[in-house]
DNA sequence: CTGAAAGCGCTTACAG
DNA sequence: CTGAAAGCGCTTACAG
């Protein structure tokens, strides 16, 4: 079932049918609607892949995560989704498990379809491999942590500001045991939102649980992860599968920062070069 | 960057470089080297929308939730990944936002994509429409939910057993105030989990609130929902997003289900025909 | 072992 | 307002 079928259904030509499919005017109206019949009979769909091959776009952008099954992380898919929906185009997911091999793998596969454009939650390894891609002109978009080895367009939320005011927050409600409680340094996320509490806190004490602490009370001892409850107050980052009641987050807003990261891609498939486009929580690598 | 630039670039034909890319054999090693290092040094990645053009196949699934960022379908989205990535495949993710035609405009929007197949919750709406795509041999397997007016492969959840034991896990354990919180009975999980409950329970008395008793010891009207707590005990499908200590859930194991969905899909697109596949939680539509 | 021609389903650029 | 030809990047079927 081909645009060829329904121009002999129609008597026209192919081009015709071509015209019609894509709301060209400058046809019939007595023409347009015997094609549009026909294509009703026939239950014609228009093959879009062969159409981006010849017009040279694909209609459709990658997203590559760690996990889509993780709730931070599809939060950021679903608000991608929906711009590339008011773009007009459909979006592929793909997951790579925390596995640089398959991150690699499924960038350069994702980056061989019809896809234009990819945004990437990067695994902690280096993505130098995307500089190739780049270079060739597709538009890629990194989130959340920056990609290793390359210069690229990369949307972060401000971790370190967020933890400062976190603490601050606890402090301000007369808090004065405070505890900090995050991953690994060795890592984006984990380092930035450390110095965060220290900006606000100073360092008291540091242990292999990573704790800043400030005029601590009752020194017993620094606080046990699982004792963080309700009356104690406390702050930390996106949201926990079990929460216990009392515990707040600081939010990151993944679906702000997906929008971000989304609306900046489309403005670079659009041809935006510029070096500081004006896009909330956006910012150049550095 | 194409087939044609490595071939000039190595001083073979076009199809030289096409049996080098698919790994064919009948190659010389000599020449398959230098076509080798053409493509290495040109940065050559096979427009893989094209191929598939050529050969008729797509190399992509897609599939239609309502909402990704929901974790019980996200966690279905990541087990239909793996099983896409296991087959070679990459997957089209879209959400409905339980919008009718949202998700009829996505199906048909997938279903012209380079895709060979489709999996689907369905919102609860008549999908009447995807009977064309499945006669033209676009196989679809619909997942969580049975599609309305169409006989296509789904994958359910038995709900009603579900429930039932959930009842009975109750029962043995001493409770005797047994309140049944469900979704709307208009719809197809809430209707068999309201069922199942009943198959255990037996009705006693039903409120607005869909309410299931038996032999009530303190009669001081039905439990209100927000008072379910730990010492009473008690048994919910799914997980809360934030779930009082003690609730027990059910599991509906969504990545079984995903997994399920996504090979019975492949099976399909392989050619199987068979109607009582021997798949863990498929059956036939009723 | 290698290649020239035709074709996948569509659009572009041109001609009438 | 309409159409015939060429081409998108690749693979198939055939010939050597």
């Amino acid at each position: 079932m081909t645009i060829k079928d329904v121009a002999a259904h129609a008597g026209v030509s192919l081009k015709t049918v071509s015209r019609v499919v894509n709301d060209e005017n400058g046809v019939n109206p007595r023409t347009r609607e015997a094609v549009r019949s026909s294509i009703a009979e026939l239950g014609f769909r228009r093959n879009a892949s062969a159409a981006g091959l010849r017009q040279r776009q694909a209609g459709g952008i990658g997203l590559i995560v760690e996990d889509i099954s993780e709730p931070f992380q599809s939060a950021i898919a679903r608000a991608v989704e929906r711009v590339a929906a008011q773009n007009g185009v459909l979006l592929f997911t793909a997951s790579s498990s925390q596995d640089a091999d398959r991150d690699r793998e499924l960038t350069l596969d994702l980056s061989s379809r019809p896809v234009d454009g990819l945004i990437i939650i990067p695994s902690n390894v280096d993505h130098g491999y995307v500089t190739k891609e780049i270079e060739a002109g597709l538009p890629v978009v990194f989130i959340d942590r920056p990609a290793v080895n390359i210069m690229a367009d990369t949307v972060l939320s401000d971790n370190r500001t967020g933890a400062r005011k976190g603490a601050e927050h606890l402090l301000k409600h007369g808090h004065r045991r405070i505890a900090f409680i995050g991953g690994s340094t060795a890592f984006f996320t984990g380092s930035e939102r450390h110095l965060g509490s220290r900006d606000a806190l100073g360092v008291v004490r540091s242990s292999n649980c990573t704790i800043h602490g400030k005029q601590p009370q009752h020194p017993r001892g620094p606080p046990r992860a699982h004792s963080v409850s309700s009356p104690t107050g406390s702050r930390s980052f996106d949201d926990f599968e079990l929460l216990n009641p009392g515990v707040t987050a600081v939010a990151q807003d993944p679906p702000a920062m997906g929008t971000a990261a989304a609306e900046l891609l489309f403005r670079r498939i659009a041809g935006d070069q510029s070096s500081a486009p004006d896009c909330a929580g956006a910012h150049a690598p550095y």
